[in-house]
DNA sequence: GTAATCATTAAGTCTGTGTAAACAGTCCGC
DNA sequence: GCGGACTGTTTACACAGACTTAATGATTAC
């Protein structure tokens, strides 16, 4: 599974902020674009597209507000991160940015740490397909490790077994479809019959030895306990 | 469609600060649940299923940081917003906050209206990702989760069953033809009997149990408690 | 009262799933 | 390179249950 970069449009008139702020994005691996007024971050959002735009409030041409309620009443940008970032930290423009559409409100000077945890949570609650360890009562999955426990016994998988539990158990309850799983555990291009994901299915139900997976006819399978 | 109140689950230690963030939330129209230290918000989070948890870091018995990492090792709360609220601000507490899975992390004292503001600006993003779950007095329909529930009893439907009353549950009262239904249920494509219908219909009022599908006689069915 | 429409039931068909077995590919140690 | 162990995939078949149909009885509209 390959992560591709995200694309972050950071929008300044100061050079200096502009700067730093890219070359600490670039560091944990965003692509960074950079945009000196507003109107030049309109036209290089409609252009690149980009996954997360953080935004100036005092800002020549027009104000980051103005950019980000014209970029929010375009569909496009419906799911656009935004991040407020200024000087002026008076309540009422905290307030009206994040009203607007805004996802986040920082204030200069900020630490250049606190502003990539805050640009990675966002992220973080974007994508869900973290590796992270999953507890469900008696049972754990350490997807670093490769490991399912079932109460104290250690259980071991193969890697296309793992992927498709630990698909279904990162929301539990919810139904899986076949299409769904083929393209996020086989991929979106691999062409295999459906009769594989039920031999998985079975095989994982065999070695963990307890009732979890349900299947839902005509439907897909989901993760229960 | 009616939206069911969002749950917050607050804990602090301050009996004051409870109270203005409780009242807050009750205004905007969430059920707040209070907690006064680590393991109540933690034995709370368990038995409520909150949407939202908001943490002070130094509490009783448990740091917000230990409850969140708690929560967030448990699928269930892999998806439940949590912010942090305190009164430390130094850079490490907020960046190990942050990182420990926390969506946001606010200092004290704060605004009620910047409060609520970021409260609703998580929620406003959350509702993006989250399909919707139909709930009609004690009965509750999810999609997602291929379930319907009357009271508290889950009950298990069939393929096609699930779908006409999904179909006829979107809009409560309005009449749907047989041809809608065949088109929507079955395809445009699909011919199948009248009678067909009948019999699903008869299915799902049986295993509903409840009298919730009226007949049209020369027409069609319509969904109604 | 009659015809049309719907409900109910039983029975048959057919699709989707579980399972076992076999085959192909890969990774290892030797 | 060779053989064994293991994983991933396919195939074939049996079975359950979902779906459909048809036949009969009940209800409604006119």
């Amino acid at each position: 599974m390959e992560t591709k970069a995200r694309k972050v449009l950071i929008a300044d008139d100061e050079p200096d902020i502009l700067e730093i702020l890219k070359y600490n994005l670039s560091n944990e691996g965003y692509e960074v674009i950079t945009a000196k007024d507003g109107d030049e971050a309109l036209e290089k959002a409609r252009r690149t597209q980009p996954d997360l735009v953080i935004l100036d409030v005092m800002m020549p041409k027009k104000t980051g507000v103005e950019v980000c309620e014209l970029l929010r009443s375009q569909a496009a940008f419906k799911d656009t991160l935004i991040i407020f970032l200024t000087a002026v930290n008076d309540e009422g423009t905290q307030i009206r940015g994040l009203e607007t559409g805004a996802d986040d409100y920082l204030s200069k000077p900020i630490s250049p740490k606190v502003f990539l945890s805050r640009v990675n949570a966002l992220f973080r609650r974007l994508n869900k397909t973290e590796a992270r360890v999953l507890t469900l009562e008696n049972m754990t999955i350490d997807p670093e490790r490769f490991i399912v426990k079932v109460g104290d016994e250690e259980i071991i998988l193969a890697k296309k077994e793992f992927e498709l539990l630990c698909l279904l158990a990162q929301k539990p309850g919810r139904v899986f479809l076949r299409n769904e799983i083929l393209n996020q555990v086989w991929g979106n291009d691999v062409i295999v019959g459906d009769r594989t994901i039920d031999v998985h299915i079975r095989k994982i139900r065999q070695k963990l030895g307890i009732d979890c997976i349900t299947t839902v006819k005509g439907v897909g399978y989901k993760f229960e306990l």
